[in-house]
DNA sequence: CTGTTAGCGCGTTCAC
DNA sequence: GTGAACGCGCTAACAG
């Protein structure tokens, strides 16, 4: 059916080294060059890359593994990812497990199967058991947004930490004391950082952390509903909540809605993740914002190198990366001052 | 590196047929599953799929090329996609173009040169060229969301004109006679689609369409912040919008936030898409829904009809299937009621 | 039920 | 610079 390599030998009578040559770049004859140019254009012949894969053990392209494609942080990653790698000669594939731990496994021995030269993953847990096989592989791999807590890699991260400090300490600043943290559950790297920073900053105003107003769940727009809701029919209810991830934001906001609180005059509100969403919200809303294009353009290019070091070097010190981003606060109303 | 089925054949005395057999689910004894099984646990060996696609040339794998992954349409889509075909033995490739036609024609060539048994793509414009390559190969192609002007091929559309008049009529109903709308230039299928809808619902009632009212533009937060802040600074400015488009809504409500223009009291509003960003805003707005589930999982079995299809008859009629699906309407309460 | 033998389409030595 | 031969890992006929 599509022209093969043999197809234009045929055609331009030239053997199948130098068709091959000219395909990838190396010395040919100005004649045959055109000659065979002429052939691909009219057999409309195409590199089959499957056996090019097959052939050189390499097939330039990266599979990217994410938790989930209906996630805005997800899509600007991804995009970002498919640009430095393209400018790179590198294709990519990606694959969403939607938060399932079983389909994680799954997509990647999919990609593994397509024979990827390499995987940048956001993981869904702090287990890296369902990378194994890449590790067999001796592939370089890179991870997104999350650590493990049982094996040291390659992983571009935001300071979530002080991330989530820094929220809690502009709430705290402006005079509020009971302050609410809707997070993830302790399963969840992030939840735990982001939750350890809300600690740490209660704790430098000497205020003890009140377990009713810690919110633990999943990272779902639901959670963050409930959430919001609990706390706001509460008796005592807090003067102010960090929503610490984008769907707790939004459910959160949701409740907040539902209920006819007005914010900030009846509760004040810090979310997370996504900037446009901040100005949706009326009046806007204070958010923390990860670097989301820089991580992503990060990841690339470590994965590049990796790739690179892996061409040259043998079997040399693997030399793990740890890179982690700053994250910055959009001002914006959603806060009232109680000073 | 990896182990291959040579390796197994040297462990277990086997011949490769037999092995092949195995892992295909052929007929093979019982002890000889076993002596097979026991190795491939050993060896860690796993199919080198890029070796199974040059031999079988079928790959078992759908390209999916969209038009943007940071679109909340393309998340949900993909994932649905993804679900139904990998429960009949398919994996997927998922590409995105960022709205850039070159890229669209590149990343379609990629999938080709991977060998995708079909492709499945929201395209970006109303012109099938870049699909060419793949009709060439004669594998199967389904659209979704737009149809082309030049060609007619299977796909699953929503009922743009309907939509966006159910959507007009609403307004009308309530006695705006004032209705603009924000929506895409004349190149884009839905735009025009939702535009003639509009054009229908005022000639109805019997309204002349005001070109000062149609906004058109790009499909972007921007296009949408821009021809809202343009409406509402308007001497005689319309007492209701219709935002045809996620990106355009989500711009339309920062930009009536900005301004500190009241709804429903100052101006009624209606968008379009997400669901969810309906309650996210307050009062809650009104908006068209597409059934995205529905559009995906219709697009995947349309896809795996196809498949078979082609697998079965040589060269029989093609019969190209439209799909065409309805939306619904959720009501808000950002639409003030004039009577 | 199993083994042998050809390819699938391309890249890569080597000689020429 | 060019050509022939071989191998990449697997499947698909055939024979046995």
């Amino acid at each position: 059916m599509a022209a093969t390599i043999r197809d234009i030998r045929d055609r331009t009578g030239l053997s199948l080294a130098t068709i091959s040559k000219y395909l990838n770049g190396g010395n040919v004859l100005p004649e045959n060059r055109k000659a065979i140019a002429k052939a691909i254009e009219e057999l409309h012949y195409e590199v089959n890359e499957v056996a090019r894969g097959l052939a050189t053990r390499r097939t330039k392209t990266i599979g990217v593994l994410i938790h989930s494609f209906e996630n805005v942080f997800a899509g600007t990653i991804i995009s970002n990812i498919e640009n430095i790698l393209r400018q790179h000669g590198y294709g990519t594939i990606v694959c969403d497990c939607q938060g399932d731990r079983d389909l994680e496994a799954e997509e990647l021995l999919f990609l593994l199967g397509k024979r990827v030269d390499g995987i940048i993953t956001i993981p869904i847990s702090g287990d890296s058991a369902y990378l194994k096989p890449a590790f067999e592989r001796n592939i370089p791999v890179v991870l997104i947004d999350r650590a493990f807590s049982d094996r040291e890699m390659d992983c571009v991260l935001v300071d979530n930490v002080s991330a989530a400090r820094q929220a809690v300490q502009v709430l705290l600043e402006k005079g509020h004391r009971r302050v609410a943290i809707v997070c993830g559950d302790e399963s969840e790297f992030t939840a735990r950082e982001r939750l350890k920073g809300y600690e740490q900053a209660l704790e430098e105003y000497q205020i003890a952390s009140d377990p009713a107003l810690i919110k633990r769940g999943k990272l779902t727009v639901e959670h963050g509903y409930l959430s919001m809701k609990e706390l706001l029919e509460m008796e005592d209810r807090p003067t102010a909540v960090f929503m610490s991830n984008y769907e707790i934001t939004l459910g959160g906001i949701v409740a907040v809605n539902e209920l006819s609180v007005a914010f900030p005059d009846e509760i004040s509100l810090i979310g997370f993740d996504n900037f446009l969403l901040s100005k949706v919200v009326n009046p806007p809303l204070w958010m923390v914002s990860q670097p989301m294009e820089k991580i992503a353009i990060t990841a690339a290019r470590l994965m590049l190198e990796k790739l690179d070091e892996a061409e040259k070097e043998d079997g040399a010190k693997p030399e793990v990366r740890k890179i982690i981003l700053e994250t910055s606060i959009f001002r914006g109303e959603s806060i009232q001052h109680l000073l």
